[in-house]
Parts: structure tokens; sequence; C-alpha cells
DNA sequence: CTGAAAGCGCTTACAG
DNA sequence: CTGAAAGCGCTTACAG
């Protein structure tokens, strides 16, 4: 070894175990992708070789050779205070490594721009540094991702909002319409006079389908539909709109929020206005993450199994991957959760 | 366009455009890199041709031609609830988020076990996938993370717990002891005769350096250093060490505690015991996270500035990879930020 | 300024 | 079961 360049050790090769085992690389090859036909004796004289040299295949000559990456991208257009700020994103990101364990991808976080992604993004994308990507809180507008998946296996967390643009179309979700309907109509059962909704941003389906639902069950019982405020889904954005509400219906009674984390911006609010939750405000939730109990007040909500729909993801698309032509969307049931706030 | 496989597009190369502009390979690779040794009107038909075909240059042979990956990773040995739960690691992520904008290398998250990385993430930072790494909230006992920089560029959040193993030694970290011991410090000038702290886990240098600031400066206002419980640094472990601290010396009247999410914890705590805070307990936070402003009462703490941290680990390690050997170890000032909790 | 050629470290038919 | 050889898509001296 020579002391020549004070840097740091190099990595030994394939060809350096071959040198050390006495074999050829394409037999090192076989060995380390596991093939059967390799001889025990040969097997073992590799197999020392490799832990004594303390080989790891490199990965860009591996990938360059086999066209496969073995990394997935998650991709999630929201800053970086959207994504950490609300915890179903650590639930969705749970249910993925999940998936994912037993399989050898690793799953590489890319944050992208709400907007529109970045070039880096793009590049990173279609420049064969991963194999697929998973696409969580899509953004209507983006007509990017969505038609990644005529490049790129993806699976989307939540049914597209153009579905007719998508090349192949493969999602995750829950039927939003079905569990906020069921959730307003928790707080119609419950007598509410006048129910309000803090809706999602409205260039998202989900958001669009929740407030949807609401305006199902609030049609359906003879109330008036004007009632409803969009938030950005977070807690100041609850917020903000539970004040607007409260300007616009000091009469209301009763409000489905689009989210916990929204619902919990909200009951701030309206405690500091002296309403008393839940007797002079209902309120329900929707998501059922940890931010529904991490409050003063323990919300009601319509639970969707965000764990449980990440590892869903990552299983669909490792079924991709392999070219198995299964099931495309999958959508999981809702129920209803109910605690303090409603 | 064949219809044989319903696959998907496959990308162009290099060799192709070059067909498309009429030139040879190098020269679209010098275009591509940006060198200036490059005619006009060829620079001018060879971008022609990228636009045309979509070019995007494969990551892959890139990475195996040059040995570069234009990746960096980011390593926080936690488990997602950890991650996710504790706006500290959102502002660091921020930080160093933002000390790569200009720079043209991309961020890959990997979370990796709290005890000792999996043969996955060994694989994945030996293997080739990035060229450096940032490792953040390190404990001891991963001698993994401690040797890696003999192998890869490394830059660490926080000062070594074992300097004399690290091969090359590159961190960016407060003054943890001075922070804590003027916290502690703010707690004695308010007149309290009993303080108390709530330690992170002892595994960890920043945690460590805390205690011993703490204890530091109670010892030299004449009081006991008995009064140390170790948390985990979640709002859980904060609760749980508050509650103990409680039994072990009721009459405590200040506490020091080593992190907001576990102030936040420790001050529900006191208030479900029915202790006023600061009234019956004052209580100072280390971090000035968005923890701090997020609860019922809002922290007075020591402020580190974590997305600046963050930036800088960035920057260093940007550094090292242009391979200069600049400063190899920052480290940044904490100050009080006085808000209602003590 | 431009091109031909070698090489990066693997995998994978193809022979044997 | 094993090896020689071609090839994956780039970059980079080396000539010219």
């Amino acid at each position: 070894m020579t002391l020549e360049t004070p840097g740091r050790r190099v990595a030994p090769t394939l060809e350096a175990v071959a040198a050390e085992a006495g074999v050829s690389r394409s037999t090192v090859s076989r060995v380390v992708n596991g093939s059967s036909h390799v001889s025990p004796d040969v097997l073992a004289a590799v197999n020392t070789a490799i832990d004594r040299l303390n080989y790891i295949p490199n990965r860009a000559a591996r990938s360059l050779a086999n066209r496969q990456t073995m990394a997935i991208a998650l991709v999630v257009p929201e800053d970086t205070n959207r994504f950490f700020g609300d915890p179903f994103f650590a639930e969705i990101v749970q249910g993925i490594t999940q998936g994912l364990e037993d399989s050898d991808y690793v799953l590489n976080l890319q944050l992208a721009s709400p907007s529109s992604p970045s070039e880096k993004t793009i590049r990173y994308l279609l420049g064969g540094n991963v194999d697929g990507a998973i696409v969580v809180s899509h953004h209507s507008g983006d007509d990017f991702f969505t038609t990644l998946d005529a490049t790129l296996p993806v699976v989307f967390g939540g049914r597209p909002y153009r579905p007719d643009l998508h090349r192949n179309n493969n999602f995750v979700d829950v039927d939003n319409a079905e569990g906020a309907a069921m959730g307003t109509q928790y707080l119609l059962d419950l007598g509410r006079k006048r129910v309000a909704t803090i809706a999602g941003p409205d260039n998202m389906q989900a958001a669009i389908d929740r407030t949807e639902g609401w305006q199902r069950a609030v049609r359906a019982s003879g109330q008036p539909t004007d009632l409803v405020v969009h938030g950005d889904f977070t807690m100041a954005g609850g917020a903000a709109a539970m004040r607007e509400l409260l300007e616009r219906a000091p009469d209301l009674d009763g409000v489905f929020v689009a989210s916990d984390l929204m619902a919990t911006g909200a009951i701030s609010v309206l405690r500091d206005r002296g309403r008393s939750v839940p007797g002079d405000v209902a309120v329900v939730g929707f998501d059922d993450s940890s931010a529904a109990t991490s409050g003063e007040i323990q919300l009601t909500t319509v639970h969707q199994p965000s764990r449980e729909m990440g590892a869903e993801m990552a299983r669909m698309l490792l079924a991709l991957l392999r070219g198995e032509t299964t099931e495309r969307e999958r959508v999981m049931p809702t129920r209803m959760v109910v605690r303090d706030s409603a």
C-alpha cells in the first residue's frame, strides 16, 4: 500500500476478488449474484476472497450492465415545512420503508417543488438514478408527474387528477368522498344544524373528493352547502380558515376538516374565541394521524390506514418492477374514530 | 416506433445525440459538460440535437467513467418516529438542502437503525452510491460511522464521541456544554433553589455535553447535582423523565431540559400535576426549534442555529468534495431566547 | 476545436 | 460448472 495519496482507500473490484480466488470474473459475478451454477469449493473460495477484501460491488458498473439501479424514489411535491409538519407523511414513509424492507431496493426521498418540479428533480428521475417512483401529494398542474409513468414505473398515492393523461395508472387511495361523507354524517347525526367544512387545496384530488363528500352529506340533510373555506393542509391554514368561517357564519355548530392538522389549528381558534369543543362546535378531522391525539383535545376523525397505504404502494411498485401486471388500483377502507372533539 | 414491447420509452444515448448532430461522441460529451473548447456552431447543433431528442445523460455510465455520483447521503441513525417527530431534524434538512441548492449534488436521505447500521445501509454507503455523507445524530457504539470517514468524505453533525477513532474529523456543532450552562444559569439567576435536568441519551455526545454544562452551573451555585434523569429526546420521554424527577424531588422549582420536544412533554406532566409553569417550576429547553412555540406555553430555551448548521455541513462537505482542505471543525454560537416557561 | 480509442467495473449470452 | 469476450453509456487523455 503506497502512501503517495493521503486520500482514502480505493475499493476492491470484481477483478481483484477473481485474482484473489483464482477464478474468472464471471464466476465471481455469479457468486455475488447468487447463481446456483457454481461448485461448492469454488463458491467457498470466492466467498473467502470477498470477505478478505471486503468487496462490495460498484453500483454504477452494475447498473450500467444490467440496467437496474435497485433504488426507488419517493417524490413529494411539498416544501420541507409541509412534509415534516404533517405526521401523515411520516406514516406514509414508514409504510413504504416497511414494504421495501425485504427487498433489495433502497428508498431515496426527493422533496420537489409544490408547483412544478425543478430541473434537478427531472434529471434525477429521468437520468437513470432510480428504477421506479412513488409520487405522493400530487397537485394538478404537475404535468411532469402526470406523464412520468410513460417513462418510469410509478405508483401514485391518491387517484389521479386527470386519469386521461396518464399512460399507466397505478395508485393506492381511500374513498375520500365516502370517508368525508361519513365524517360529516356523524356531525349531522349529532344534531348539528349548521355544518361547515375546512377543505384542502383545490388542486389536489383527495381534497376535492373530501369536499364533495361533505357536500353530498350536507345537501342530503337539507342544509345549505355554502360554508366551505379552503386551507392548505397546515395548522396555520386550518386556523385561518376557521377564522373566516366564524366570520361568515357565527352560528355554525359543526365543522368537518379535511385533515387532522388543520383541525388542530381550527380548534385552537375556536377556543380562543370562547367556543367550546365539542359543546358549541363539534369538529371532525380526517387522517387519524398522530396529530389527532397530540393536541389539547383528542380528535374525532375519519381514519385512513396511512401506514398500510404506504406499504401497499411499495408492494405495488415492486410488482411493477418485477414485470407483473397485477392490480393497479387499490382503494382502502376508512372508518370513524370517535374521541372528544365531536 | 414498434409496438412489440408495450413497455416504456427507451432513453436516448450520447451516441444518438452525436448521430443526430453529426459529430462525435466526444464532442457531445464536451457540450454536455460545459467544456469551453467547442466552436459556436457545433455547440448550437449539439444543443439542438439534445433538445430534440430530450437527452439526459445516464448517471450510471457517467459515474462509472468519472467516479462521481453527484449524490450525497444524509444518514440519520434514528427510527422514523424520532426523525419525523422532532422539528430539529426538519430544520437540519432544510439547511442542508439550502446549502446544496446551488450545487449539482442531490441529497439522498437514509434513515439507519439507531443501534448499528443495516447491511443495506453499509452497502449503500460503501457501494459507490454517493460521493460523501452527512451523519447527524450519531450514537456511540456505531463504529461503522465512526470509521466511515476513512473511506468516504463525511461531515458529522456534532462533535465525535471518540475523536481518536476518526481518520478525518469534520463536524459542525455548537458548544453544548456552554449553552446548557447558560440555560441553567438563567434558572439560577431567577432564584430557583432546586434545579434539575432532563438529559438526553448518554450515548450521544451532545447530550453528554449538555448534562455537563448543567452540572457545572448547578455545582457552581452550591446546589446538589443529583437531579438528572435521562430521556430519549421524544415528548413521551420528556414526560416520563419529569414524572420520575417529581417523585425524587417534589420540591424542585427549575428544570433544564436538553431538548424542546422533551420540554414540551415535561411541561404537560407538570401541569397535569397541578404545578404552574413558570410559577412553581421554571423550565428552560434547548434547540429553539418549532416545538418551542407550538405548545400551550411558549418555551424559554437555548437557541442553536439548526438551519445554518445544516447549511454549514453541506458547505463543508462540498469543500471536501472539491478537495479543499478547509476548516474542518465549526462551532456555532448559542443564545438564550426568553419566552414564557422561565 | 474535434475525433478515435481506451477504460470505468460490472453482467450476460456463448462456448466448451 | 467455468471462462473469454462483448457490451452497458459515458469520460478523458492523446493525437491531429
